[in-house]
DNA sequence: TCTGAGTGTTTAATCGATTAACCTCGAGTG
DNA sequence: CACTCGAGGTTAATCGATTAAACACTCAGA
């Protein structure tokens, strides 16, 4: 049941290995008769014969293998199309992908790039499941490319979502309903992600005028759906006005909606919400279906392994560059106009 | 920047290229004096020598390189903890993952595993996201376990999980609790997880004397949320003594939630609810938190790799089996006793 | 002195594919 | 007729590690 070798293809056909590796690489395409050629072809055919990888990586020194090094993408539900996107783009370019799952210390990375180059690599993509800064050890690859992170000293070709231009368009959803005073459920950590929304949520209040959106962010410890109602909570009662709420995450808003129901808000009549990250899990479940932006994994990862194939195949040198990748807006019901003069909760408890 | 290679070491340590090998191999422990052994071993630790896998891997014929043919685990967030399992297993053992996601048609299978053959995988692992039966072409590798899926001619050796035990423990829950009119929102399909899980819904309802379960089951053509809710509605209004809900899953649960919530009752003190799955993102961020029952993803991943390891390195005569395995009862607070006499929801309507 | 048995180490074949360099033969050229 | 040249192949080295078999040497025993 063993895979036929090349010299038994070259035995059948009567000719010599050479011959019959030259062609089937296709590599000599007029040095033989049809004939010859066709001969070969046979056999190979009749024996099912497939090169074997090891020996044609070791003569060649390549072996059409990248490495993925997963920065809890594979554990957690965030960021799987990153890893489709990468894998197709790979398989298309007759690439395959030697998958390992990491946690994002130093020293992981360090095993991680140890074990990819056991195995000869000839490249490799880090892939987070989200978007954060990676502390890549100064010892590399030799090509390198990140999807969802960038490098601490920016050091790395890397592809990552763009945080502003992407939240911007649910927060243009919110300005142009009419909106004035909207609250912002946020996260408290230094990410690239949250200073990236975070700025666009300023600019967009600049543009469409805002009521004190300082005052009116929340940042939460952590951003699970508790944490999301907490926030909430505390917004809609401190600030009666708001009929907007933008969440960092869907997780966030899934919080927001909790909230909202407990104080009596209708979706989106009394309180429009937006998340981002489009989890399904959460916008298609929620009702209404949550108001979102879907991340760009599928292209992060398809861009990744392109630019890394190309570094591979390449020797140029190359400056490393950070691309920034649009999010798509996926509207479902949770944005509208802001009910006249107020939200429902701020005028219920005008009268009592 | 190359790594070094046997010849490299060897001159450097004055020996031939075998003795080198023999040294770093510890194949031959005393068959040289201490003194060339220390040489040997100096001059590989100064290089920064490790030996080439795939010169290794064609001399010896073995890879250790294991083959895992992921069915939508990657790209959907449901089974991700399989891979971990897997992953950790295996590299406990010396062995790495080459992962390839694909559908689960025949043809993909095929591609696959020609695939996996080309890379000479010493074996082959098939996860899948759900517990389903598989479609295994009758070419395939030598040495195959299945995880979380079974092959439709049971003639592989397979990992899954118990379902019937399982969810027997939240069953056990609601009917210690005390319900005796109990519903059921199942799924349509015919699924060795669907079944298991009726069957034990059966089993119960006799043991705890359910009233009428058969009348009380609904299934949904799709097992998302909003389907969940519609099956819940139909339920909690055809039958208005009902006090538990049992979930075919945690997503059907969610919906159950909102149908809950819409109707005015109040989890668990009018309905206790369970689902199966743990899918944290839902069962975290329920309130009251979602009791439900965590699949063994974790250990069937970890289980088939051991399994396909002891496979591959004994060449003994296989008996294929199919080992179920429990999962884990998570109590989060969706069960309580039933209210005296019925639940909130008819007494209210009751009374109008 | 010769044989035998260890010890310590090397030689060389092998895994399977690739490819630069070489060989052979017949046709064409001056 | 001697010589060149191209078409159509083949030879053999190579990638790096493994390992059976051979070798060189020492020392004990006959």
């Amino acid at each position: 049941m063993d895979r036929a070798t090349l010299r038994e293809v070259s035995e059948l056909a009567d000719v010599s290995v050479a011959t019959a590796s030259l062609v089937l690489s296709g590599k000599a395409e007029n040095r033989f008769t049809p004939e010859t050629a066709e001969r070969v072809r046979q056999a190979a055919d009749k024996l099912g014969y497939r090169t074997n990888r090891l020996a044609r990586s070791l003569r060649s020194q390549q072996t059409r293998v990248l490495g993925l090094i997963s920065v809890e993408v594979l554990t957690t539900p965030y960021a799987g199309d990153m890893i489709r996107g990468a894998q197709t783009a790979a398989r298309g370019r007759d690439y395959d992908l030697l998958i390992v799952e990491i946690d994002g210390t130093p020293e992981a990375f360090a095993e991680g790039f140890e074990l990819l180059a056991d195995h000869r690599a000839d490249g490799v993509l880090v892939a987070s499941f989200f978007h954060q800064e990676l502390p890549v050890p100064e010892v590399r690859p030799r090509h390198l490319v990140l999807a969802d992170a960038v490098a601490l000293d920016h050091s790395v070709d890397a592809f990552i979502p763009n945080e502003f231009d992407s939240i911007t368009q649910v927060l243009n959803l919110i300005g142009e309903a009419g909106h004035v005073h909207v609250g912002y459920v946020g996260d408290c950590n230094d990410f690239p992600a949250v200073r990236g929304r975070e700025a666009a949520l300023k600019a967009a209040a600049d543009r469409f005028g805002w009521v004190k959106i300082e005052e009116n962010i929340v940042r939460s410890e952590d951003t699970n759906s508790s944490d999301g109602y907490h926030s909430a909570i505390k917004l809609l009662t401190a600030n009666r006005d708001l009929t907007a709420i933008v969440a960092y995450n869907d997780r966030l808003a899934m919080g927001v909606y909790r909230a909202a129901s407990e104080l009596g808000l209708e979706i989106p009549e009394d309180l429009s919400v937006v998340g981002f990250d489009d989890q399904l899990l959460i916008s298609e479940a929620l009702r209404p279906g949550l108001t979102t932006v879907a991340l760009p994994h599928l292209e992060m990862g398809r861009l990744a392994v392109e630019k890394l194939i190309s570094l591979v195949e390449s020797e140029d040198e190359n400056t490393p560059a950070e691309v920034a990748i649009m999010g798509d807006l996926v509207e479902r019901g949770s944005v509208a106009p802001p009910r006249k003069g107020s939200n429902k909760f701020s005028s219920e408890l005008g009268k009592s």
